[in-house]
DNA sequence: AACTATAAAGCAAGCGCTTGCTTGATTAAC
DNA sequence: GTTAATCAAGCAAGCGCTTGCTTTATAGTT
């Protein structure tokens, strides 16, 4: 296995420190320092400090997409398609927690040509699952319900992991998927009304 | 109605700037742009642009305790008060999303003593959350699940509000906390199972 | 194996500009 | 007549990025 390039370390550096630190919290001459050259020499191998941002924000709109295209064409099932879809991206944020977090927050600090090519992706991802909650309520597996707000409950539960989780911890990513998906499909009201427990004595 | 004092319109100013562009990527000379005077005469009232930030940071963590102790002396039973929190909290970040996004996204840019304090004031309004959700346990009346999960699941929603919600957009934050309320409490998966159907009709 | 040609990569220095903040004089309010 | 607020001007430091030069790695020729 080949050592990584340069170019790599860069991007590393970039992005634990943007993840960290922010965009504009964090200076060129702090990412020469953690890729261990000196901030003139960057520019060897960049164009400019934007050209960073873009590309990690790049790497984890395409992260998500990426996973709800392997999600699509393994599951047919709408059901088993969200609840896997919440699994995957889960995973992506945990995996790829700093893409993940710079693709949610530093995309503002873009130019707005370059804004519009990550928001495009971000509106495709948001497409899949918009797709498979309607499908999912269509064949009645899905409480009938606004679906932008089921996609919301979903997705708002997904993407706040990147704040709280830290990688070797108590969950891993599969175990906090199953938890919230145990919980999002079922409710966190008690199983069932009451009605029903005494059906289920009888 | 006296009118809004200097100090409060430069609050006003940075506490939009600094939600929209975050502190690191506002200037104290955009500040003051906004606020009608030249950067210098800023330091009238402010000593340094931090303590903006840790001003507004801590408007939003005490909007957040001041809602749950109001919902915890209003409501007695545990259901209600998650209920009741999770409208109050998306109250708040709705009608205060300024300074919930900042109190959300900038405290990392606080020095490490004023960063403790946010931190503690967001631990105190964490422990609302997890009594009530131990107490709901207790009495049965929320699903037997780790507590974490379940408190994550409601505040996760709620606090993505901030990154989509625009007020005068077609719901209020009453209509949002209901729908999500519905959804959280009652699950996406559909209304019960086929026994109960059964049941009903019976 | 030794020498040279070429290009990639790194360095020290520093460019023009912006940053947060300070200063000393001036104005306005009571 | 005192005090607080505002101004124009500017400070030192740091910003993203460029420059001119040197080092290092690779390839081809002998």
């Amino acid at each position: 296995m080949p050592r990584p390039s340069q170019k790599d370390q860069i991007l590393a550096a970039a992005r634990r420190l943007f993840s960290e630190k922010g965009y504009h919290g964090t200076t060129i001459r702090e990412i020469a320092v953690e890729a261990g050259v000196l901030s003139g020499s960057l520019y060897a191998h960049i164009e400019s400090k934007e050209d960073l941002l873009f590309e990690i924000a790049d790497e984890g709109a395409e992260a998500f997409l990426l996973a709800a295209r392997a999600v699509e064409s393994k599951w047919q099932h709408p059901v088993d398609r969200l609840r896997e879809g919440l699994r995957a991206h889960i995973r992506v944020v945990a995996d790829q927690q700093e893409s993940a977090k710079v693709f949610f927050h530093e995309w503002r600090a873009l130019s707005d040509d370059r804004r519009k090519v990550i928001q495009s992706k971000r509106d495709r991802y948001e497409v899949h699952w918009r797709r498979w909650i309607e499908e999912g309520m269509a064949q009645g597996a899905v409480r009938e319900a606004d679906p932008k707000f089921v996609r919301l409950c979903l997705l708002s539960v997904a993407n706040w992991v990147y704040q709280w989780y830290r990688p070797g911890g108590e969950f891993t990513p599969e175990d906090i998927a199953e938890h919230f998906w145990t919980l999002l499909f079922n409710g966190i009201g008690v199983d069932r009304p009451a009605a029903c427990e005494l059906l289920g004595e009888a």
